[in-house]
DNA sequence: AGGTATTGTTCCATTATTTGGAACTGAATT
DNA sequence: AATTCAGTTCCAAATAATGGAACAATACCT
């Protein structure tokens, strides 16, 4: 059902990452650090906040960070404190409004929103996160920057451990041992071992479950999506209140969503040519 | 009516910037302009085709992209094309659900779509564009990205020209020396000249209209907002067909607006506390 | 007030990274 | 098989980043 798992990837990128690895990519990298440090927390940060965090000499930490300032990457209130830059935005509503997987998608994802009635996700694997692409929502009039473009745990959402079960197993144990589990609800896997043999079997089925293992109370289902190329590994889900979405409904979704994932990768391969 | 106006600042970011002027930011502003190259194609990018744009030695180039793809803010796929990276979604999607600002105008943003039953805009000044920060709709569920975090020309939108006003008159004429004035419509302000007489009116009088000047059809009324320590100019607005939207309609809602504005700028001095 | 600790900014010789030309590989085209 | 074009690698020279220390400004305490 899902050849790739079988067969060894050269086109994997090579590296473990683990994350907290010191980057290869010299003064660019030192200031992704600053700027993950920055926009990952919770309130604007002070200069003395971030130097005790990053742990740089004084002097080096000010020219970087006035260089995000001046790049506008970053913001600078007349408090002293930094905050993420709106030029971020700019890049982002780019990146999101051209990104042709979104593109090929939104129509099918549309079409299981309306068949189910429940919200439709669609997200990629991105290092050990899923980063939700696209959000298709039913009623109310959605805030969309609050799901869209977030990074989720791979290893507690419908959409991650679908994207994982396309990993061939080597690849699998490197990622994982990069991720520390945090447990979100009684029902999050707390190590590998229980997720890999759930993720074996999802690989199996083709499709995933989300039995509130990110939020109590919220379940849901989730196919696998891959390009031939392996650039990306992904999913669609359906998700919704576990009061809503009995672990039966969500057996009769499987289906539909697996058609869905069908139908974006049919419409991926036709988009990109064959060659690919 | 707008006291800034007259008041020479000191705490306006001093260069006149013209967009195009060499950074010095060293390397990061180098890897900025080739971001900046890749986000605003139409479609994602060969090597050649950046190497051609960017002027830069092949081997540099090489390297450069290299480093912005291990970053996740580039992307890189099977056919050697580059295209935005999703990282910056991620980036983007926290800057905005922690942003002080919007978070306190949206209340005031809402409460104006449910009087008015049009759309409603929030948008700040950064350099010479407008970024669009929130959006409240009224009918159908949006596709926020699509608007929100867009950068649009000053000279010919509501809010620009609503945050235009606010500035002092040197800065103004420093910033605009710099705006090429692309003609969207039959409305849209041809010259710097024809620009500057409207925006002291609307210094005067505390509003702006959008009378067709961005997209043909479409009309607004908007207000502008400072903060006390003019960190940002900016504005909300009410956007809508020209065919709902008579001037005379948009003329009684001049008040609504600028109530608007003055709710959020107020939540504003609160939640900031009174000495900036 | 006066003194002290804390926070933020600037400077510059040393160190590390980036640069860019040229050489190399591989694929597509004639 | 030969030729062009696209992409990648290499390394001495040029450039930018580093980090310690001195300086400035502000908050904190007595």
């Amino acid at each position: 059902m899902l050849p790739f798992l079988s067969r060894a990837d050269e086109t994997m990128n090579a590296n473990g990452d683990g994350m907290a690895q010191a980057r290869e990519t010299g003064t660019l990298g030192k200031l992704m650090v600053l700027l993950d440090l920055v926009t990952h927390a919770d309130a604007p940060l002070r200069f003395t906040d971030i130097l005790s965090l990053a742990g740089q000499p004084r002097g080096t930490l000010h020219r970087q960070l006035s260089h995000l300032v001046e790049e506008g990457l970053l913001e600078f209130d007349g408090d002293g404190r930094y905050a993420p830059g709106l030029r971020l935005l700019d890049f982002a509503a780019r990146s999101w409004a051209r990104n042709e997987f979104r593109l090929i998608a939104e129509p099918h994802l549309v079409d299981l929103q309306q068949a189910t009635g429940e919200t439709v996700h669609l997200g990629v694997l991105r290092g050990q996160s899923i980063i939700y692409l696209d959000k298709v929502e039913g009623r109310q009039p959605v805030r969309m920057y609050s799901q869209i473009g977030n990074a989720s745990p791979c290893y507690c959402t419908g959409v991650g451990k679908a994207a994982l079960s396309l990993l061939p197993a080597e690849s699998l144990v490197d990622l994982l041992a990069g991720v520390n589990f945090t447990r979100f609800t009684a029902a999050t896997h707390a190590s590998p071992a229980s997720l890999l043999a759930e993720i074996r079997e999802i690989a199996d089925q083709g499709y995933a479950f989300d039995r509130e293992e990110h939020e109590a109370g919220i379940r849901c289902v989730a196919a696998p999506i891959w390009s031939d190329d392996r650039t990306f590994l992904g999913g669609v889900s359906i998700t919704g209140p576990a009061y809503r979405l009995s672990m039966e409904l969500l057996a009769q979704w499987v289906v539909p969503v697996q058609r869905a994932a069908g139908r974006i990768m049919e419409g991926m391969r036709i988009r990109l040519g064959p060659r690919r």
